[in-house]
This record gives structure tokens, C-alpha cells and sequence, in this order.
DNA sequence: TTATTTTTTTAGACTTGCCTAAAAATTACA
DNA sequence: TGTAATTTTTAGGCAAGTCTAAAAAAATAA
């Protein structure tokens, strides 16, 4: 198995190379708050187990075994966060640092019953994608509301930042997983979105709009 | 916060306490598959830690702080083995490796809202009491079968080998926690213990004997 | 009480994962 | 294209946790 460390730095590749393709040593380090040198260090010892792609100064990818490797923590994350809100009713901003940790667990066998438990849900508090046992995900074709033309109307179905403060800043304002909002004008000068939901009109920040992911 | 490492030596060495007073380095090596010599030098960090009283050659216990520490860990290591059997079907003789790497999910909350979520258990699947949110433990009487007299009756309550084998045979056997049985007789030649269950007899081995325990 | 055995500690070394500082390679840009 | 800025790697070091082998202390036996 791998360690700790090793699972966590996949899982950061994985994220990364979702957005693009072939992933630089300071991307890794920003996202595991660690230093370049560190990252390098950690990517040789995957290179060594065939779980990245690996060149000096050309960054890195995942293998098909990486690959498989960080879906499965994926998976374990996402089952984990939703146990806690859907069992343990935690809020979908204090449930990140936990699954955090209990993503390591490393039993199969416990996933996939806790899985079964929960009825096999497809999609975290997040509205992130569960990987299945096999590693199957559905790609979901997501667009943040900064990016859609006035007078789209779309379902609230992801989130680009997990942090506590901007999930709790969604929930205060209601835009939460599941609410149909309609985007009625991006103002040029600071691109602040207007949005209408329930027949209400609510202005939000270029910044909150990049990360609201609505499916149309 | 303690190190993985820290909390699997803070339990072994509450383990050992609670037969004997002091517990001595080679009783901690054993327990934990390690060497004397790691453990001299993980109980001095414990010691200036102040988890632990400790002084060369005299054997080790923990401070009122450490105790506080192992019973939060063995509260959660019960908990979640109480949650794989009861929510997730596995069988005793299944869940204790899963649980030794969950009880060092750190989340105080997460472990309260586990226990409320499963009506507060009081015993987890091996009859072992489980700690309440404060530390406090109901200390449990009870007795190996192969320790009473002859014709006392009494319910399986425990057991003192938390082994699969040992618990894959006490299964098959029908000694589960719950059970009355009667100690009919114990044969002096190899200390044998003939016991009644079901208006049956059985014969179980002295080593079988010293890890049923019951409450008469 | 002395000698032997056992237990415990010390000394020194190794791996993992991380760091800082300096060197090398790459990229940007004037 | 040549210089400057940025990125990445290398070199060297540190803390945690473990190990083996040897020394010291304690317990046991003669
Ligand atoms: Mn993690
Ligand atoms: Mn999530
Ligand atoms: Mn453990
Ligand atoms: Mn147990």
C-alpha cells in the first residue's frame, strides 16, 4: 500500500490534471501547502512506483495505476463527506478536514459497504461525482455562471472552491446545490453577476460567480 | 495533537495497566510488535510529554492527562467497531484492524455525533464498555470461565482474545456475548472445561477457558 | 554473596518526509 | 538574441520513528 503522504500528493495530481493537462512542481506544492523541493523529492519515489509520469523540469502525470490510486482516494473522500452530512447531519462546510483524514482508511471492503449503506449516492454535499468501486466517474459538463450568457437559466450542481467561509457564504445566501438560478446580466465594469432565484435579484462578487458551477 | 504513534502507545500501555500497576518496556514491545529500544525511546517523549510517569529500569503508567488521552482512543476504537458490526454488517471477528486505523480520526464532534447516531451504545461487539464522551468507563466484573466453581452459571459478557481465530471459533461454536452458560466441571488433568448451553455440553480448552468471560 | 541470566538502556544508524539555500535549467522580455 | 526573472532541481540537514548491537542495571540462581 501506500503511505499517507503518497496518497495525498496523487490525489492533488489527480485534481490538478483535471484542469489541465501535464502538472508543474509549484502547482503541487501551492496545493499541499509544502515547498518545490519537497514536491520533487515525493515525485521521483512515485516515478519509482510507476504511479506518475515523470521528467526532469517536465512535469508530471499520472499513470493508469496512478490514476486508479487517486480515484479511489477521491471516492473514499467523497463517500466519507457524504456519510457525515447525510448520517451525522454535519453542514457541507465543516465536513472537508474530516473526510480528509478518514479518505486514508484503507479497507475496501469497509467502502464499499458504507457505500451500499448509504444506497450507492452518485454525488458528494459538493455536488462532486462519486467514483464507483470500478473507478467509473461521470464527467460532469459544468459551467461557472461568470461564464454563461445573460438570460441562461441553470441548476446550481457544483462548487469550484470547498472552503468553509465561501460554502458558508452560499448557504447564508440560499444558493445551494439543486436551486435553479437564471444569470440576468454580468456587469462589465467588475463582472459582478446579477442573478435572479425565487423571483429575487442577488448581485454577487466576479469571484463568488467563477466559482458557482450550474448545469444548464 | 499526538502522533499516530503516540496514541498506539498511549493504548497498549493502558491495556497493560489495567492488569498490573507499572508496566515494563518489554510488555509495551510486545504488545506492540516493536523493540524494547523504541520503546525506551518513545516512552521518554510520552514522559516529557507528561502523559506518562517514567524513570529508568522502574516501568511506566500514565499521568491522569494520559489516561484522559487512551480512554478518548479506546472510546473511538469501540465506537466504530460498534458501527461496523451494527450499520455495516461485518462480523466481530472482522472490525478490529479497520478500527485500529479509525480511532485516530481526530475529530471530537465527529465521535459524539457517531455516538449519538447509534443510541449511545454501551458495550461494543466484544462486550467491552465504551467510554463516554467524559472518560468515564464502567469498570467491568467479570470472570474467565475457567476461574469459577463448578455448576455456576453465568452470561457470556466478554472475551480476552480479540484474535479472529479465536472469535471465528467461539462463533462457530455458538459462545457469543449474550449467552448463559454453566460451568459443569473442570478437569484437573488438563483443566478442560465442561460447559452447559442449550441443554447441551461442550468441552473447551483451558486456553478457550481463560478468554470466555462471564458475569455471573 | 558471587555468578549468570534477563531486562533495559545507550549508541549509532537507517528511512520517510520535510526544510533552506544554492545551483541549474527554463521562460520571459527588452 | 542576450539578460533577467522564474521555476525546478540539487545539496545538505533535521525530526520522527524504527532497528541492531553493545553496555549497564536488575533479577535470579548457585
Ligand atoms: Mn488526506
Ligand atoms: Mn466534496
Ligand atoms: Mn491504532
Ligand atoms: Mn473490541
Amino acid at each position: 500500500m501506500n503511505t499517507l503522504a503518497e496518497e495525498n500528493y496523487l490525489k492533488a495530481i489527480y485534481k490538478l490534471s483535471c484542469a489541465e493537462g501535464n502538472v508543474s512542481t509549484n502547482q503541487i506544492a501551492t496545493e499541499l501547502a509544502t515547498k518545490a523541493s519537497s514536491v520533487t523529492d515525493m515525485v521521483r519515489k512515485l516515478a519509482d512506483k510507476a504511479l506518475v509520469n515523470y521528467a526532469r523540469y517536465q512535469g508530471v502525470s499520472l499513470t493508469h495505476t496512478g490514476e486508479k490510486i487517486a480515484l479511489n482516494i477521491v471516492r473514499r473522500h467523497r463517500l466519507w463527506e457524504y456519510f457525515l452530512v447525510e448520517k451525522l447531519h454535519f453542514k457541507w462546510d465543516e465536513v472537508h478536514d474530516m473526510a480528509e483524514e478518514m479518505e486514508h482508511i484503507s479497507s475496501t471492503e469497509l467502502i464499499n459497504r458504507l457505500d451500499a449503506f448509504m444506497g450507492y449516492p452518485t454525488r458528494d454535499p459538493h455536488g462532486d461525482p462519486i467514483p464507483d468501486c470500478d473507478g467509473n466517474i461521470k464527467a460532469s459538463a459544468l459551467k461557472p455562471v461568470s461564464a454563461v450568457k445573460a438570460n441562461t437559466s441553470g441548476v446550481i450542481s457544483g462548487v469550484g472552491d470547498h472552503s468553509t467561509p465561501f460554502l458558508q457564504y452560499l448557504e447564508q445566501q440560499k444558493l445551494t446545490i439543486g436551486k435553479r438560478v437564471m444569470v440576468k446580466e454580468i456587469i462589465g465594469y467588475d463582472n459582478t453577476v446579477i442573478l435572479e432565484m425565487d423571483n429575487k435579484q442577488l448581485h454577487i462578487s466576479r469571484d463568488v460567480a467563477n466559482n458557482i458551477l450550474i448545469a444548464i
